[in-house]
DNA sequence: TATGAATGAGTCTTCATTCAT
DNA sequence: TATGAATGAAGACTCATTCAT
């Protein structure tokens, strides 16, 4: 437009904030999402909690619903492209091939507040049939094509036994939800239920679940 | 009313329910709390469900939420002392032992409607931390202390490698808890995520975890 | 029931509160929406007028929309079935009959609150399309039907010329409906535009039209 | 932008919408109304639909009420003083007067979407006093006092029968007035009570008037 | 002039719980 | 005990209007 007239010319204070406003209002809803609850959490407060007004939010998202898809879909949806890209060129064996996708998990979803979005889509799935249509969608379906491709790497390659990949990733992701449902239910409200070492649990899990697996065990 | 009949008959129809009445009450509760959530279902559906009014609820149970606790001990807390007692007296193998309490489980909580208690109260824990506090006490805690018990006697007959007992539970908890979630969010709302064989899934986490735990299989 | 105990009983203060309840509402409704319109009354306003809390309103009505519903079926609406016995025992002569007709209508509709819901909802028929519908099956047809009935009458009696009835209506129509809107709008505002005598205006149209339709007139 | 052009060369395109703009935006207006009501229309898509933005038509009318003043001084209230200068070089008789004065109503407004415009009015005049008070002044008044002229020229001349003119113009309006509530309100929602030929309806009301009112009808 | 981001007042409806009967 | 009429707090969303740019 007028780029020629002013040389280092920054977009204006109130376009700025334009293009951050989503991002603030996303962080303040993921903040609030899990720490009270979906339904628990008024549209309101995620407004104040990112510095602007009750009309400003429904500006940006059209709804709360709407807005916890975005929440979904900016803590946890996005990763799923990220994480076929790095599968596809990941050059070691197959057993080191999971073990990555575990810690890739558990650092960028596990270990986060992200973790809490699992859990409270898990918990009000029922109540809200759209949000679960648009997890399964997003989600569950990217998640578990990721993981069904890096067990049939494993089979392909001789690595891993025959197996019925569909079902056998649910050995995988159980692992990965309960730890995301423990810390943020019980966990939470007692602390004596907690888990001491989530990170210890999750390789001892993949570590059984490969010696089950691998030719050379049986 | 029957101020007609004889005066020792057996107590009329109306009597005998009252004394019913609590039991109708729990099993109204259990079978709408599961179908349609906590919070989803209003009292009064629950007291029309049992034949009573809305006024009768509250004359057995306090609140609501004094309603979901009784549900949870009715059909989950009522288990432990007898499962304690089952395993007291096991005369087999800590594997079998260890075998027939996920079965047990399966059978009494997991493939029955109980599972959705389960769900539910991991759902709202954090909305309902009295709720979360009573879990902890009458289930969590108990569980624990039984499954530790059966894993502490394996490893003192020597069946069982040494290990951290109270880590090692969250082993045999996972599967549990990751059954009972899935079935009733994502399963419930999207078809095409439900699991196809729980049951056979179990069974493979359990000779997994004890293939990795006994000391043969070292 | 127990109606052999208690000679002259009267059902308990709160069964008779129940009973008023709904005509106490409706009234209150009547009056607040003819005098501020049905989007700019709010429901609890209907509540207060009628001494009872903005809760008890839905208790009796799920809607407001059920409300103006039912406001309209108690003060038009249930006019109609009587007016129709009316007119089938009718022995004059069908002028005289329509006079009659136009006469019933003035009394109980036109020269009442009753006519401020013609002209709410002839306002609101197009922000609240439901309303319309059961306005015009519930008004418009019986209304229509009634006095084409009215008409055929007279042609077949040799009375009247013969006609298009279900046109010739609108002329019978009109009058009624310009002298509610009418007063309900400009003339409720501006009180130099009231009209003065609608009564004499009414009878004025009758003859006019009688005058033409008559068959010894042309 | 049109710096680069010659200074004197016809004006931009954007110089001459911005003339245009308010004409624009009345006419954005009066679509938009009629078609979803005032309460119904949002600002912004009338600037929307004038292709300006929201600001803009604050800039051009103080508020969504001016604008709506606007829209029937453009449509409506501008008409009268044509149909005064018409009436008062009229030549032919008074009832071809009275028979031009609704043919040309009919033409310029029952007949156009103006008509939706006075349906309007009529709806939303207790909700907005000082649009009643507007309407009463620019549109009413000078209505009444045309037609009341008209009817004087007859009764002066000896063809109409002495009459209290000031009553009498209402048998003119009412017809008019029901035409433009029927099709604006129940017709509009529900075809099957749509009127079939309005202008032989009003034809038929003329005539109908006449009859009574010329001195030979006596 | 023109823009469009931001504001915040306003309202229907649900439902756990109470209490007069 | 049992009833069910009554209560009232709580929350999402819209949109006319403003004002910094």
């Amino acid at each position: 437009m007028s780029s020629l007239s002013s040389p280092n010319e920054t977009p204006a204070r109130r376009e700025r904030r334009k293009e951050a406003r989503p991002g603030e209002l996303l962080q303040a809803a993921l903040t609030l999402f899990v720490e009270k609850g979906f339904a628990a959490t008024r549209s309101e407060e995620v407004a104040q909690r990112a510095g602007v007004s009750k009309g400003t939010l429904f500006l940006y998202f059209p709804s709360k619903e709407d807005l916890f898809k975005a929440v979904i879909q900016e803590n946890i949806g996005k990763l799923f492209p990220l994480w076929s890209d790095e599968m596809q060129q990941f050059q070691g064996s197959s057993s080191d091939l999971l073990r990555h996708c575990v810690q890739s998990w558990w650092t960028q979803v596990g270990a986060t507040p992200a973790s809490g979005i699992v859990k409270l889509v898990m918990s009000e799935a029922q109540n809200f049939p759209e949000i679960a249509d648009y997890y399964q969608r997003e989600v569950i379906a990217p998640g578990r094509e990721l993981l069904c491709r890096v067990l049939a790497r494993g089979v392909a390659s001789g690595e891993f036994r025959p197996m019925d990949v569909s079902q056998a990733v649910y050995t995988l992701i159980a692992p990965m939800i309960f730890l995301m449902m423990w810390k943020h239910s019980v966990g939470a409200c007692a602390p004596s239920a907690q888990m001491k070492d989530p990170e210890e649990f999750l390789q001892l899990q993949v570590d059984l679940l490969l010696h089950g697996m691998t030719s050379k065990a049986s």
